[in-house]
DNA sequence: CTGGACATGTAAATCGTTACATGATTCA
DNA sequence: TGAATCATGTAACGATTTACATGTCCAG
């Protein structure tokens, strides 16, 4: 397993929140703050298929008046095991991979003002992520005994990626006036 | 092109430093500031193989004694355009991608004290990426004039690094704190 | 003379994206 | 009636990993 097979994970998380067909899996992505690990079509229907053949997802039909309308997936127990076996595995790589990196390590082979330049860009989309992430990081959840809420998790969540936004514009902003100073000498 | 065929850039900026075979290639990576965008064996020798077809390397034979051993490549002028037109591109993204964020999202399907298991195990990792960083933030390079020397560049990608998992530390320790009282409640 | 480092590659499998094909329903 | 959305899938390709196969050179 080259990265442990978190697409199926993925598929296996959002259906054990509610029943689901393939292509609400697909939309569940957009404005959600896992949006990243978005799935595409390709991957979902081949995994749901998957997932069904070894029993963990149960397929019933979505009735619409009187008429069929999408098949719906939900997770069964054996699949909730499963989940919760992943949930409560080693968590892999946390090694980051930002191509900023690659660029950078690079980046002798370009100019200061162009390492200034890429570095700026760097800056910037980071903003880009952090406007996104506001609207996520107002609801704390209840604070129900013992319980991790959705809205909870997700605030944590938000609050990660923010602090790590910040992190990166903060030193953009330090390797820009490092970069400044070499460049003006 | 998936991901902007980030590999192939690899090769490129390492054989722009010096001549290479690909063995060496893979070898450059061990104890590298990129260890973590290490390439395998079946991917360096098909791109490099590319590389000839394109005429964006060139391939010698390293020498030792009177016997050939390894072919060693170096980047032609061609190559070196290639290289800086890329390193000039819009670098694409800068979104995170960690496992902890989907476990974390997921993570009202465990309980309070589960979670809390999952994020002490993230604070460790990154606390072992920044001891391991250690040996690279020491030398800042020299002041040369309007130059982007190596070290300067390895420098500035340790201090990104450091920062990111300080922020991530530091997040698992609030992180933890606010699960605590949720848990004592 | 043997084990370890040097060196080059291929095959298979997995993982993931993109593009395509198809068709039903809904609403203006 | 035509566009948008709902809905399901496949095919082709590209990226990546893992395992395998092979052989040389050098030091102890």
């Amino acid at each position: 397993m080259a990265n442990g097979n978190r697409a199926k994970y993925v598929v296996m998380g959002m259906l054990n929140a509610e029943p689901l067909t393939g292509y609400d899996i697909k939309k569940r992505f957009e404005g959600s703050i896992v949006k990243f690990w978005d799935l595409s079509y390709g991957q979902i229907y081949p995994i749901l298929k998957n997932l069904e053949s070894e029993k963990l997802v149960e397929r019933t039909v979505r009735v619409n008046g009187n008429r069929p309308q999408g098949k719906v997936y939900n997770l069964t127990e054996k699949g909730k095991q499963k989940m919760k076996e992943w949930l409560l595995s080693d968590a892999n790589e946390t090694r980051l991979k930002y191509e900023i990196f690659l660029k950078l390590f690079f980046g002798s082979q370009i100019s200061v003002e162009e390492n200034i330049g890429n570095i700026r860009e760097f800056r910037l989309k980071n903003l880009k992520e952090l406007k996104a992430l506001e609207d996520f990081e107002t609801d704390r959840g209840e604070v129900s005994k013992g319980r991790m809420d959705e809205k909870k998790c997700c605030y944590l969540v938000a609050m990660l990626m923010r602090d790590v936004h910040k992190a990166c514009i903060e030193w953009a902003d330090k390797a820009i006036e490092i970069l400044e100073k070499t460049s003006a000498l």
